[in-house]
DNA sequence: CGACACCATATTGTATACAATGTACAGGTC
DNA sequence: GACCTGTACATTGTATACAATATGGTGTCG
């Protein structure tokens, strides 16, 4: 609904099915450990069980669920270990990618990233952080395109929707998490632009990590050290 | 057959089912680029098309197979783009991995890198380069298992079978390859058991690095830049 | 009263039937 | 002769029926 479709049209069944799932969970409305049976979302989408299993391995793909063998199937527990594990990879992986962003030559693809930049500002000063949220990612993946390595973005799609998770967890008892990274986003995007591959792989892994620590303390309180 | 049943005893038919045609993948027996039908498979096998879908949805999150909505299924082609992007990533990845193995406190488990690595001396003695495989794969998932990080595994397992399948490549090519990196990787297994994390993730990328460019030339003559 | 075994039920796992769709080839038209 | 169109076939996508298994409760035996 929101992430996978900025990629492409598909219309297909399990990806949709998958993509709703994903916004579920990751804002929350689905809850951290609580059960999926297959017949429940079959039901509740009005579709069999086979598009729904299909639907379910994406989402185990991307960790946003758990499955076990003839046992059943729930939303992946959150917690401060899971929460490191995201992290440390991520720290590695969006520096990589913004590094070969940088070194993209495509002059009209980074332009966007100005336009991305302002929404990013509207959102944050009407306070709305789904709206936020969803620019954010659209930046997230201009970056993966920019840097057209495929296996990477392979990588990070899942990790960036199980960071958002806990991104939006961390926005709902603190709004004002959405200020922290505006200023330092803008210097990435510009770093991009500037074809500075050097700095851009610096300044993410930075902003990452302080990201990271700044939500550590809060993500243990709400779930446990895991 | 090989990769994942280092994990678990896992009997499910899909999970079986992708483990062996991993295997074929990465041995080449099944070829770049060679088309998979579902019935194919199943037939093959002796199994209805349900659990060959899941197991080809493995492959798929594996980046073994490339999946085309109502075109069909391949395996995935291989390119030296390709092979630059498994590599860039896995210099990340594996350095991240080898420092969070070395801060393990497990000593027992650490233990057992002695065994592997004498192993290893002895399928490179046989000029086994199979077996080199399998225990070097081996080596991997003690490391991962040590790191402890379930997120990285994840990230990981899918690099490494990417990564063993242009390794295997190149040995078919110049079987001396498979001594390229044993030395090092006694140093890395070394450094690791010593708890010495930077020295193991700095040893570790610069050998992904070297085994990268080393490879690189061939793997353009064999399968093109993509 | 506790523990173990057994059975009922819920749920996942697999097989099969049917639907939708893309591809290739043949035929016709300009 | 080239290009377009329609139809047959191959293949994936979805639905449904059935099988296997894990769980929880109940009853019985020690």
């Amino acid at each position: 609904m929101l992430l996978a479709r900025i990629q492409k049209l598909s219309v297909a069944i399990p990806e949709n099915l998958a993509e709703m799932l994903e916004e579920e969970i990751i804002f929350g409305r689905l809850k951290s450990q609580e059960r999926l049976t297959e017949e429940m979302v079959a039901a509740r989408y009005g579709v069999s069980r086979s598009p729904v299993r299909e639907a379910l391995r994406l989402l185990e793909r991307d960790g946003l669920v758990t499955r076990e063998a003839r046992r059943g199937i729930w939303v992946s527990p959150m917690s401060q270990r899971d929460f490191d594990e995201v992290y440390t990879c991520r720290i590695e992986l969006e520096g990589l990618v913004a590094k070969q962003a940088a070194e993209s030559a495509d002059i009209e693809k980074k332009a966007e990233f100005k336009s991305l930049l302002s929404e990013l500002k509207q959102a944050q000063a009407r306070n709305d952080a789904r709206q936020f949220f969803i620019v954010d990612v659209r930046g997230s993946f201009l970056t993966y395109t920019l840097a057209g390595n495929k296996t990477l973005t392979r990588l990070l799609g899942g990790l960036e929707k199980q960071a958002l998770r806990y991104r939006y967890h961390a926005y709902e008892q603190d709004p004002k998490i959405i200020q922290l990274s505006l200023d330092d986003t803008g210097r990435i995007y510009d770093a991009i632009m500037a074809g500075d591959g050097e700095s851009a792989k610096a300044m993410t892994e930075n902003l990452i990590r302080e990201i990271w620590q700044s939500m550590r303390a809060g993500i243990r309180d709400a779930f446990g050290e895991g």
